[in-house]
DNA sequence: CGACCAATTTGGTAAGACCAAAATGGTCTT
DNA sequence: AAGACCATTTTGGTCTTACCAAATTGGTCG
Protein backbone atom coordinates (compact mmCIF):
# COMPACT_ATOMS: atom_id res chain seq x y z
CA UNK A 1 0.00 0.00 0.00
CA UNK A 2 0.99 3.16 -0.95
CA UNK A 3 1.23 6.33 1.48
CA UNK A 4 -1.98 8.56 2.47
CA UNK A 5 -0.60 10.94 0.85
CA UNK A 6 -0.42 9.36 -2.75
CA UNK A 7 -3.55 7.70 -2.44
CA UNK A 8 -5.41 10.81 -1.93
CA UNK A 9 -3.75 12.71 -4.60
CA UNK A 10 -4.68 9.72 -6.82
CA UNK A 11 -8.67 9.61 -5.50
CA UNK A 12 -8.83 13.60 -6.19
CA UNK A 13 -7.35 12.94 -9.37
CA UNK A 14 -9.30 10.64 -10.61
CA UNK A 15 -12.14 12.41 -9.75
CA UNK A 16 -11.26 15.60 -11.02
CA UNK A 17 -10.25 13.77 -14.05
CA UNK A 18 -13.72 12.01 -14.13
CA UNK A 19 -15.79 15.12 -14.06
CA UNK A 20 -16.68 15.13 -10.38
CA UNK A 21 -15.31 18.51 -9.89
CA UNK A 22 -15.24 20.45 -13.11
CA UNK A 23 -12.94 22.99 -14.23
CA UNK A 24 -13.24 26.49 -11.93
CA UNK A 25 -14.90 24.36 -9.28
CA UNK A 26 -13.49 24.89 -5.63
CA UNK A 27 -12.45 22.14 -3.76
CA UNK A 28 -12.89 21.26 -0.65
CA UNK A 29 -10.43 22.95 2.37
CA UNK A 30 -7.90 20.72 3.45
CA UNK A 31 -9.32 20.66 6.89
CA UNK A 32 -12.61 19.32 5.51
CA UNK A 33 -10.84 16.73 3.43
CA UNK A 34 -8.55 15.66 6.19
CA UNK A 35 -11.44 14.30 8.36
CA UNK A 36 -13.30 13.30 5.12
CA UNK A 37 -10.51 11.02 4.37
CA UNK A 38 -9.53 10.80 8.09
CA UNK A 39 -5.81 11.64 7.53
CA UNK A 40 -3.60 14.00 8.83
CA UNK A 41 -4.12 17.67 7.04
CA UNK A 42 -0.28 17.43 6.30
CA UNK A 43 -1.09 14.59 3.99
CA UNK A 44 -3.90 16.68 2.36
CA UNK A 45 -1.36 19.31 1.90
CA UNK A 46 1.11 17.10 -0.02
CA UNK A 47 -1.83 15.43 -1.95
CA UNK A 48 -3.38 18.97 -2.75
CA UNK A 49 1.08 20.09 -3.54
CA UNK A 50 0.90 17.04 -5.90
CA UNK A 51 -1.98 18.49 -7.60
CA UNK A 52 -0.89 21.52 -7.88
CA UNK A 53 2.53 20.38 -9.66
CA UNK A 54 -0.07 18.64 -12.31
CA UNK A 55 -1.29 21.16 -13.31
CA UNK A 56 -5.18 19.99 -12.17
CA UNK A 57 -5.74 22.67 -9.66
CA UNK A 58 -4.94 26.02 -8.81
CA UNK A 59 -4.37 26.10 -5.15
CA UNK A 60 -4.29 29.65 -3.34
CA UNK A 61 -4.54 31.15 0.02
CA UNK A 62 -8.28 31.59 0.04
CA UNK A 63 -9.27 28.15 -1.16
CA UNK A 64 -7.75 25.64 -4.28
CA UNK A 65 -9.86 25.34 -7.82
CA UNK A 66 -9.40 22.93 -10.69
CA UNK A 67 -7.77 23.51 -13.36
CA UNK A 68 -8.86 23.05 -17.36
CA UNK A 69 -7.46 19.90 -18.52
CA UNK A 70 -5.28 21.21 -20.92
CA UNK A 71 -3.52 23.53 -19.05
CA UNK A 72 -1.89 20.73 -17.27
CA UNK A 73 1.40 19.36 -17.18
CA UNK A 74 1.66 15.81 -19.52
CA UNK A 75 2.21 13.63 -16.50
CA UNK A 76 -1.85 13.51 -16.21
CA UNK A 77 -1.78 11.43 -19.07
CA UNK A 78 -0.76 8.57 -17.14
CA UNK A 79 -3.58 9.17 -14.98
CA UNK A 80 -5.31 8.97 -17.53
CA UNK A 81 -4.31 5.91 -19.43
CA UNK A 82 -4.46 4.24 -16.34
CA UNK A 83 -7.72 4.99 -15.00
CA UNK A 84 -9.24 2.30 -17.11
CA UNK A 85 -7.93 -1.71 -17.49
CA UNK A 86 -7.49 -0.35 -21.28
CA UNK A 87 -6.98 2.44 -21.71
CA UNK A 88 -8.56 5.22 -23.75
CA UNK A 89 -8.58 4.31 -27.60
CA UNK A 90 -8.56 7.93 -28.82
CA UNK A 91 -6.20 9.05 -26.45
CA UNK A 92 -3.42 6.17 -27.52
CA UNK A 93 -4.08 7.07 -30.66
CA UNK A 94 -3.24 10.82 -29.76
CA UNK A 95 -0.37 10.01 -27.91
CA UNK A 96 1.01 8.12 -30.72
CA UNK A 97 0.40 10.69 -33.35
CA UNK A 98 2.82 13.09 -31.31
CA UNK A 99 5.19 10.15 -30.73
CA UNK A 100 5.39 9.72 -34.88
CA UNK A 101 6.08 13.29 -35.70
CA UNK A 102 8.65 13.73 -32.89
CA UNK A 103 10.54 10.29 -34.24
CA UNK A 104 10.19 11.55 -36.99
CA UNK A 105 12.25 15.00 -36.69
CA UNK A 106 14.24 13.12 -34.77
CA UNK A 107 15.36 10.72 -37.23
CA UNK A 108 15.86 13.66 -40.01
CA UNK A 109 17.98 15.41 -37.70
CA UNK A 110 20.41 12.54 -36.85
CA UNK A 111 20.48 11.91 -40.46
CA UNK A 112 21.18 15.35 -41.36
CA UNK A 113 23.22 16.20 -38.57
CA UNK A 114 23.69 12.96 -36.28
CA UNK A 115 27.32 11.02 -36.02
CA UNK A 116 27.57 7.86 -37.87
CA UNK A 117 28.08 5.92 -34.64
CA UNK A 118 24.64 7.37 -33.79
CA UNK A 119 23.11 6.32 -37.16
CA UNK A 120 25.14 2.97 -37.19
CA UNK A 121 23.32 1.96 -33.51
CA UNK A 122 20.02 2.82 -35.00
CA UNK A 123 20.46 0.70 -37.98
CA UNK A 124 22.03 -2.15 -35.88
CA UNK A 125 18.72 -2.08 -33.82
CA UNK A 126 16.45 -1.70 -36.66
CA UNK A 127 17.96 -4.92 -38.30
CA UNK A 128 17.05 -6.82 -35.43
CA UNK A 129 13.52 -5.77 -35.94
CA UNK A 130 14.23 -7.28 -39.35
CA UNK A 131 13.03 -10.64 -40.10
CA UNK A 132 13.50 -11.79 -36.63
CA UNK A 133 11.89 -14.35 -34.26
CA UNK A 134 10.38 -12.31 -31.86
CA UNK A 135 7.57 -12.75 -30.75
CA UNK A 136 4.52 -9.93 -30.82
CA UNK A 137 5.45 -8.92 -27.37
CA UNK A 138 9.21 -8.90 -27.42
CA UNK A 139 9.16 -7.48 -30.99
CA UNK A 140 6.98 -4.91 -29.81
CA UNK A 141 9.38 -3.95 -26.75
CA UNK A 142 12.51 -3.76 -29.46
CA UNK A 143 10.34 -1.76 -31.63
CA UNK A 144 9.92 0.97 -28.72
CA UNK A 145 13.98 0.63 -27.77
CA UNK A 146 14.73 1.54 -31.05
CA UNK A 147 11.90 4.91 -30.97
CA UNK A 148 14.24 5.72 -27.62
CA UNK A 149 17.28 5.49 -29.46
CA UNK A 150 16.43 7.51 -32.30
CA UNK A 151 14.83 10.10 -29.68
CA UNK A 152 17.73 9.88 -27.53
CA UNK A 153 20.55 9.90 -30.54
CA UNK A 154 18.23 13.44 -31.95
CA UNK A 155 19.74 15.87 -29.72
CA UNK A 156 17.47 17.81 -29.35
CA UNK A 157 16.79 18.10 -25.32
CA UNK A 158 12.66 18.87 -25.56
CA UNK A 159 12.43 16.10 -27.44
CA UNK A 160 14.29 13.43 -25.32
CA UNK A 161 12.28 15.39 -22.46
CA UNK A 162 8.75 14.46 -23.98
CA UNK A 163 9.35 10.99 -25.18
CA UNK A 164 10.89 10.29 -22.11
CA UNK A 165 7.96 11.43 -19.89
CA UNK A 166 5.54 9.71 -22.14
CA UNK A 167 7.42 6.33 -22.77
CA UNK A 168 7.22 6.41 -19.06
CA UNK A 169 3.98 7.05 -18.66
CA UNK A 170 2.85 4.68 -21.24
CA UNK A 171 5.00 1.77 -20.00
CA UNK A 172 2.47 0.60 -17.14
CA UNK A 173 -0.27 0.32 -20.00
CA UNK A 174 1.92 -1.38 -22.18
CA UNK A 175 1.07 -4.24 -20.71
CA UNK A 176 -2.77 -3.90 -21.57
CA UNK A 177 -2.24 -3.25 -24.79
CA UNK A 178 0.15 -6.08 -25.78
CA UNK A 179 -2.07 -8.57 -26.67
CA UNK A 180 -4.10 -6.27 -28.89
CA UNK A 181 -1.66 -4.68 -30.81
CA UNK A 182 -1.39 -7.33 -33.76
CA UNK A 183 1.38 -5.67 -36.53
CA UNK A 184 1.54 -6.24 -39.89
CA UNK A 185 4.78 -8.12 -39.85
CA UNK A 186 4.74 -8.42 -43.91
CA UNK A 187 4.29 -4.25 -44.30
CA UNK A 188 6.55 -3.26 -41.23
CA UNK A 189 9.49 -5.04 -42.76
CA UNK A 190 8.79 -3.81 -46.14
CA UNK A 191 8.96 -0.16 -44.59
CA UNK A 192 11.89 -0.89 -41.98
CA UNK A 193 13.88 -2.33 -45.25
CA UNK A 194 13.33 1.84 -47.05
CA UNK A 195 14.49 3.46 -43.15
CA UNK A 196 17.64 1.10 -43.22
CA UNK A 197 18.65 2.31 -46.21
CA UNK A 198 17.18 6.07 -45.84
CA UNK A 199 19.60 6.31 -42.74
CA UNK A 200 22.42 4.48 -44.29
CA UNK A 201 22.58 7.04 -47.40
CA UNK A 202 21.21 10.44 -45.13
CA UNK A 203 18.58 11.14 -47.26
CA UNK A 204 16.04 13.10 -45.20
CA UNK A 205 13.46 13.00 -47.68
CA UNK A 206 13.78 9.55 -47.38
CA UNK A 207 13.37 9.52 -43.59
CA UNK A 208 10.39 11.33 -43.63
CA UNK A 209 8.64 9.80 -46.34
CA UNK A 210 9.52 6.17 -44.21
CA UNK A 211 8.05 7.44 -41.10
CA UNK A 212 5.07 9.27 -42.64
CA UNK A 213 4.34 5.35 -43.99
CA UNK A 214 4.55 3.72 -40.22
CA UNK A 215 2.31 5.98 -39.23
CA UNK A 216 -0.34 5.27 -42.13
CA UNK A 217 0.52 1.26 -41.31
CA UNK A 218 -0.36 1.98 -37.32
CA UNK A 219 -3.11 3.78 -37.84
CA UNK A 220 -4.22 0.59 -39.95
CA UNK A 221 -3.74 -1.77 -37.60
CA UNK A 222 -2.80 -1.06 -34.43
CA UNK A 223 -5.40 1.80 -33.23
CA UNK A 224 -8.44 -0.33 -34.54
CA UNK A 225 -7.39 -3.53 -32.59
CA UNK A 226 -6.17 -0.97 -29.62
CA UNK A 227 -9.98 0.62 -30.25
CA UNK A 228 -11.69 -2.59 -30.11
CA UNK A 229 -10.41 -4.08 -27.01
CA UNK A 230 -11.65 -0.95 -25.65
CA UNK A 231 -14.91 -1.90 -25.42
CA UNK A 232 -14.45 -3.65 -22.27
CA UNK A 233 -12.78 -0.86 -20.50
CA UNK A 234 -13.37 -0.75 -16.42
CA UNK A 235 -12.20 1.65 -13.99
CA UNK A 236 -9.69 0.36 -11.36
CA UNK A 237 -7.89 2.55 -9.43
CA UNK A 238 -7.92 2.22 -5.88
CA UNK A 239 -9.43 5.33 -3.93
CA UNK A 240 -8.88 6.35 -0.35
CA UNK A 241 -12.07 4.85 1.79
CA UNK A 242 -14.08 7.95 2.72
CA UNK A 243 -15.35 8.64 6.03
CA UNK A 244 -18.99 8.95 6.87
CA UNK A 245 -20.15 12.19 7.86
CA UNK A 246 -21.33 12.24 11.20
CA UNK B 1 10.39 37.51 -2.64
CA UNK B 2 9.14 34.31 -3.13
CA UNK B 3 8.60 31.58 -0.46
CA UNK B 4 11.74 29.78 1.36
CA UNK B 5 11.35 26.53 -0.01
CA UNK B 6 10.53 28.09 -4.08
CA UNK B 7 13.90 29.70 -3.54
CA UNK B 8 15.81 26.64 -2.07
CA UNK B 9 14.61 24.48 -4.95
CA UNK B 10 15.41 27.04 -7.92
CA UNK B 11 18.79 27.44 -6.14
CA UNK B 12 19.27 23.55 -5.99
CA UNK B 13 18.04 22.72 -9.54
CA UNK B 14 20.07 25.75 -10.60
CA UNK B 15 23.22 24.17 -9.42
CA UNK B 16 22.06 20.92 -10.93
CA UNK B 17 22.09 22.47 -13.95
CA UNK B 18 25.04 23.93 -13.45
CA UNK B 19 26.58 20.73 -12.93
CA UNK B 20 27.69 21.41 -9.66
CA UNK B 21 26.31 18.43 -9.05
CA UNK B 22 26.94 16.04 -11.85
CA UNK B 23 24.43 12.92 -12.25
CA UNK B 24 24.25 10.59 -9.86
CA UNK B 25 26.03 12.28 -7.13
CA UNK B 26 24.71 12.06 -3.54
CA UNK B 27 23.00 15.32 -3.12
CA UNK B 28 23.51 16.78 0.75
CA UNK B 29 21.45 15.48 3.30
CA UNK B 30 18.03 17.56 4.29
CA UNK B 31 19.58 18.31 7.42
CA UNK B 32 22.18 19.49 6.29
CA UNK B 33 20.67 21.55 3.87
CA UNK B 34 18.36 22.90 6.46
CA UNK B 35 21.41 24.26 8.45
CA UNK B 36 23.71 25.33 5.44
CA UNK B 37 20.72 27.64 4.15
CA UNK B 38 19.62 28.18 7.62
CA UNK B 39 15.96 27.06 6.80
CA UNK B 40 13.87 24.83 8.46
CA UNK B 41 13.91 21.21 7.09
CA UNK B 42 10.13 21.18 6.24
CA UNK B 43 11.07 23.88 3.65
CA UNK B 44 13.98 21.59 2.81
CA UNK B 45 11.81 18.90 2.52
CA UNK B 46 9.32 20.88 -0.04
CA UNK B 47 12.14 21.85 -2.09
CA UNK B 48 13.18 18.21 -2.14
CA UNK B 49 9.90 17.21 -3.05
CA UNK B 50 9.95 20.10 -5.99
CA UNK B 51 13.41 18.39 -7.49
CA UNK B 52 11.67 15.24 -7.40
CA UNK B 53 8.72 15.95 -9.27
CA UNK B 54 10.97 17.64 -11.67
CA UNK B 55 12.46 14.79 -12.06
CA UNK B 56 16.26 16.55 -11.48
CA UNK B 57 16.59 14.73 -8.72
CA UNK B 58 15.84 10.67 -7.38
CA UNK B 59 14.95 11.03 -3.68
CA UNK B 60 14.86 7.75 -1.15
CA UNK B 61 15.06 6.77 1.83
CA UNK B 62 19.03 6.70 2.45
CA UNK B 63 19.68 9.75 0.17
CA UNK B 64 18.77 11.75 -2.67
CA UNK B 65 20.68 11.49 -6.14
CA UNK B 66 21.15 13.66 -8.99
CA UNK B 67 19.06 12.17 -12.09
CA UNK B 68 20.37 12.62 -15.93
CA UNK B 69 18.76 15.37 -17.31
CA UNK B 70 17.20 13.77 -20.43
CA UNK B 71 15.43 11.88 -17.64
CA UNK B 72 13.82 15.28 -16.44
CA UNK B 73 10.33 16.56 -16.58
CA UNK B 74 9.47 19.18 -19.36
CA UNK B 75 9.53 22.09 -16.73
CA UNK B 76 13.05 22.28 -16.25
CA UNK B 77 13.00 24.19 -20.07
CA UNK B 78 11.71 26.98 -17.82
CA UNK B 79 15.03 26.69 -15.55
CA UNK B 80 17.09 26.61 -18.70
CA UNK B 81 16.01 29.65 -20.11
CA UNK B 82 15.81 31.60 -16.79
CA UNK B 83 19.45 30.86 -16.02
CA UNK B 84 20.71 33.17 -18.30
CA UNK B 85 19.55 37.00 -19.30
CA UNK B 86 19.37 35.75 -22.81
CA UNK B 87 18.43 32.39 -23.08
CA UNK B 88 20.58 29.59 -24.57
CA UNK B 89 20.37 30.03 -28.22
CA UNK B 90 20.84 26.65 -29.15
CA UNK B 91 17.87 25.23 -26.48
CA UNK B 92 15.48 27.81 -28.44
CA UNK B 93 16.10 26.40 -31.68
CA UNK B 94 15.28 22.75 -30.63
CA UNK B 95 11.96 24.36 -28.64
CA UNK B 96 10.80 26.16 -31.90
CA UNK B 97 12.25 22.70 -33.64
CA UNK B 98 9.57 20.69 -31.59
CA UNK B 99 6.61 23.24 -31.73
CA UNK B 100 6.94 24.01 -35.44
CA UNK B 101 6.50 19.86 -36.05
CA UNK B 102 3.62 19.61 -33.93
CA UNK B 103 1.63 22.99 -34.91
CA UNK B 104 2.30 21.37 -38.36
CA UNK B 105 0.76 18.11 -36.83
CA UNK B 106 -2.42 20.01 -35.24
CA UNK B 107 -2.87 22.40 -38.79
CA UNK B 108 -3.13 18.72 -40.71
CA UNK B 109 -5.16 17.35 -38.14
CA UNK B 110 -7.05 20.52 -38.10
CA UNK B 111 -8.06 20.61 -41.33
CA UNK B 112 -8.97 16.72 -41.89
CA UNK B 113 -10.78 16.38 -39.23
CA UNK B 114 -11.69 20.03 -37.39
CA UNK B 115 -14.75 21.92 -37.86
CA UNK B 116 -15.44 24.76 -40.38
CA UNK B 117 -15.79 26.85 -37.66
CA UNK B 118 -12.24 26.21 -35.98
CA UNK B 119 -10.77 27.06 -39.17
CA UNK B 120 -12.51 30.17 -39.54
CA UNK B 121 -11.22 31.34 -36.40
CA UNK B 122 -7.41 30.36 -37.09
CA UNK B 123 -8.06 31.72 -40.43
CA UNK B 124 -9.07 35.26 -39.28
CA UNK B 125 -6.22 35.18 -36.39
CA UNK B 126 -4.29 35.17 -39.97
CA UNK B 127 -5.59 37.35 -41.64
CA UNK B 128 -4.56 39.97 -38.90
CA UNK B 129 -1.06 38.65 -39.43
CA UNK B 130 -0.93 39.98 -42.90
CA UNK B 131 0.04 42.98 -44.03
CA UNK B 132 -0.51 44.71 -40.74
CA UNK B 133 0.35 47.41 -38.86
CA UNK B 134 1.91 45.59 -35.99
CA UNK B 135 5.33 46.46 -34.92
CA UNK B 136 7.77 43.77 -34.26
CA UNK B 137 6.59 42.31 -30.35
CA UNK B 138 2.94 42.82 -31.34
CA UNK B 139 3.28 40.69 -34.53
CA UNK B 140 5.14 38.26 -32.36
CA UNK B 141 3.17 37.79 -29.69
CA UNK B 142 0.30 37.56 -32.65
CA UNK B 143 2.30 34.55 -33.85
CA UNK B 144 2.28 33.21 -30.39
CA UNK B 145 -1.71 33.40 -29.79
CA UNK B 146 -2.53 31.75 -33.42
CA UNK B 147 0.11 28.89 -32.81
CA UNK B 148 -1.74 28.10 -29.39
CA UNK B 149 -5.13 28.63 -31.21
CA UNK B 150 -3.93 26.07 -33.99
CA UNK B 151 -2.99 24.09 -31.22
CA UNK B 152 -5.53 23.73 -29.28
CA UNK B 153 -8.38 23.52 -31.98
CA UNK B 154 -6.24 20.72 -33.19
CA UNK B 155 -8.27 17.91 -30.27
CA UNK B 156 -5.25 16.49 -29.67
CA UNK B 157 -4.61 16.34 -25.84
CA UNK B 158 -1.40 15.58 -25.76
CA UNK B 159 -0.65 18.31 -27.86
CA UNK B 160 -2.04 20.95 -26.24
CA UNK B 161 -0.19 19.97 -22.83
CA UNK B 162 3.36 20.11 -24.72
CA UNK B 163 1.74 23.58 -26.32
CA UNK B 164 0.86 24.90 -22.90
CA UNK B 165 3.63 23.38 -21.09
CA UNK B 166 6.24 24.84 -23.52
CA UNK B 167 4.49 28.06 -24.08
CA UNK B 168 3.95 28.92 -20.35
CA UNK B 169 7.82 28.57 -19.57
CA UNK B 170 9.04 30.18 -22.47
CA UNK B 171 6.63 33.42 -22.04
CA UNK B 172 9.08 35.08 -19.37
CA UNK B 173 11.80 34.68 -21.35
CA UNK B 174 9.43 36.32 -24.95
CA UNK B 175 10.64 39.33 -23.47
CA UNK B 176 14.16 38.89 -23.68
CA UNK B 177 14.04 37.36 -26.98
CA UNK B 178 11.83 39.88 -28.77
CA UNK B 179 14.11 42.79 -29.40
CA UNK B 180 16.63 39.91 -31.28
CA UNK B 181 13.60 38.73 -33.24
CA UNK B 182 13.42 40.41 -36.38
CA UNK B 183 11.14 38.42 -38.98
CA UNK B 184 11.33 39.00 -42.65
CA UNK B 185 7.97 40.12 -43.00
CA UNK B 186 7.61 39.96 -46.67
CA UNK B 187 8.48 36.24 -46.98
CA UNK B 188 6.57 35.51 -43.92
CA UNK B 189 3.39 37.32 -45.86
CA UNK B 190 3.73 35.62 -48.58
CA UNK B 191 3.82 31.91 -47.06
CA UNK B 192 1.09 33.02 -44.85
CA UNK B 193 -0.94 33.73 -47.43
CA UNK B 194 -0.27 30.04 -48.66
CA UNK B 195 -0.95 28.98 -45.61
CA UNK B 196 -4.37 30.63 -45.69
CA UNK B 197 -5.24 29.23 -48.96
CA UNK B 198 -4.54 25.73 -48.14
CA UNK B 199 -6.70 25.96 -44.80
CA UNK B 200 -9.77 26.90 -47.01
CA UNK B 201 -8.88 24.53 -49.04
CA UNK B 202 -8.54 21.58 -46.44
CA UNK B 203 -5.29 20.51 -48.00
CA UNK B 204 -3.15 18.77 -46.03
CA UNK B 205 -0.77 18.28 -47.96
CA UNK B 206 -0.18 22.28 -48.39
CA UNK B 207 -0.20 22.85 -44.94
CA UNK B 208 2.52 20.69 -44.29
CA UNK B 209 4.42 22.51 -47.04
CA UNK B 210 3.46 25.72 -45.85
CA UNK B 211 5.19 24.85 -42.22
CA UNK B 212 8.16 23.13 -43.93
CA UNK B 213 8.71 26.54 -44.90
CA UNK B 214 8.32 28.58 -42.18
CA UNK B 215 10.67 26.26 -40.15
CA UNK B 216 12.86 27.49 -42.84
CA UNK B 217 12.27 30.79 -42.62
CA UNK B 218 12.63 30.56 -39.44
CA UNK B 219 15.87 29.16 -39.25
CA UNK B 220 17.22 31.59 -41.92
CA UNK B 221 16.48 34.44 -39.73
CA UNK B 222 15.62 34.50 -36.08
CA UNK B 223 17.79 31.76 -35.05
CA UNK B 224 20.67 33.86 -36.54
CA UNK B 225 19.63 36.82 -34.57
CA UNK B 226 18.91 35.20 -31.32
CA UNK B 227 21.86 33.34 -31.52
CA UNK B 228 24.38 36.55 -31.99
CA UNK B 229 22.22 38.03 -29.09
CA UNK B 230 22.91 34.65 -26.41
CA UNK B 231 26.96 36.26 -27.12
CA UNK B 232 26.40 38.48 -24.11
CA UNK B 233 24.42 35.93 -21.85
CA UNK B 234 24.96 36.62 -18.14
CA UNK B 235 23.58 34.38 -15.32
CA UNK B 236 20.92 36.10 -13.41
CA UNK B 237 19.11 33.52 -10.84
CA UNK B 238 18.81 34.97 -7.12
CA UNK B 239 19.81 31.91 -4.75
CA UNK B 240 19.01 31.28 -1.07
CA UNK B 241 22.47 32.68 0.88
CA UNK B 242 24.47 29.88 2.50
CA UNK B 243 25.51 29.92 5.76
CA UNK B 244 29.34 29.97 6.41
CA UNK B 245 30.29 26.94 8.00
CA UNK B 246 31.36 27.31 11.57
C1' DC C 1 -28.43 48.85 -3.66
C1' DG C 2 -23.72 49.33 -3.14
C1' DA C 3 -19.43 50.14 -0.48
C1' DC C 4 -17.11 49.04 3.32
C1' DC C 5 -15.31 46.54 7.27
C1' DA C 6 -14.65 42.88 10.72
C1' DA C 7 -14.89 37.93 11.72
C1' DT C 8 -13.98 33.65 9.81
C1' DT C 9 -12.12 30.46 6.82
C1' DT C 10 -8.33 29.07 4.03
C1' DG C 11 -3.83 28.02 2.66
C1' DG C 12 1.33 28.73 4.25
C1' DT C 13 5.11 28.15 7.45
C1' DA C 14 7.56 26.54 11.30
C1' DA C 15 9.17 23.37 14.94
C1' DG C 16 9.64 19.06 17.15
C1' DA C 17 9.27 14.14 17.84
C1' DC C 18 9.22 9.66 16.17
C1' DC C 19 9.41 5.67 12.57
C1' DA C 20 11.32 2.67 8.95
C1' DA C 21 14.51 1.90 5.50
C1' DA C 22 19.02 2.40 3.75
C1' DA C 23 23.91 3.17 4.22
C1' DT C 24 27.86 2.59 6.98
C1' DG C 25 31.57 0.63 9.38
C1' DG C 26 33.18 -2.87 12.21
C1' DT C 27 33.53 -7.78 13.28
C1' DC C 28 33.75 -12.42 12.40
C1' DT C 29 34.31 -16.32 9.38
C1' DT C 30 36.48 -18.57 5.69
C1' DA D 1 43.22 -11.07 2.74
C1' DA D 2 38.52 -11.32 1.07
C1' DG D 3 33.93 -11.85 1.80
C1' DA D 4 29.65 -12.35 4.62
C1' DC D 5 27.28 -10.76 8.39
C1' DC D 6 25.38 -7.58 11.84
C1' DA D 7 24.64 -3.55 14.88
C1' DT D 8 24.94 1.43 14.60
C1' DT D 9 24.17 5.56 12.45
C1' DT D 10 22.31 8.29 8.98
C1' DT D 11 18.62 9.47 5.96
C1' DG D 12 14.21 10.23 4.25
C1' DG D 13 9.01 9.70 5.63
C1' DT D 14 5.15 10.66 8.63
C1' DC D 15 2.52 12.82 12.16
C1' DT D 16 1.22 16.48 15.46
C1' DT D 17 0.80 21.10 17.06
C1' DA D 18 0.81 25.85 16.84
C1' DC D 19 0.77 30.15 14.66
C1' DC D 20 0.74 33.53 10.55
C1' DA D 21 -1.09 35.98 6.46
C1' DA D 22 -4.20 36.35 2.82
C1' DA D 23 -8.70 35.66 0.91
C1' DT D 24 -13.39 34.94 1.59
C1' DT D 25 -17.56 35.76 3.71
C1' DG D 26 -21.37 37.95 5.66
C1' DG D 27 -23.08 41.62 8.04
C1' DT D 28 -23.53 46.60 8.57
C1' DC D 29 -23.80 51.17 7.35
C1' DG D 30 -24.30 54.93 4.12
Amino acid sequence: MSAKHNQLAGTLTDEILSGRYQAGDRLPSERELAVRFNVNRGAVRQAMSRLSQLGVADIQPGGARVSPINEASLDIIGHMLAATRVPDAQLLEQIFEVVERLLSMAAEALVERGRDADIEAVRARLSRLIDNGLDGEAHAAARIEMMRTIMITSGNLVCQLIAHGLFKQFAPTLEAVKPYAQLDVAAFNRIARRLEGALANRDRRAVREVFDEFSELHARTLAPAIKAAARQSVRHSESLPEVAAS
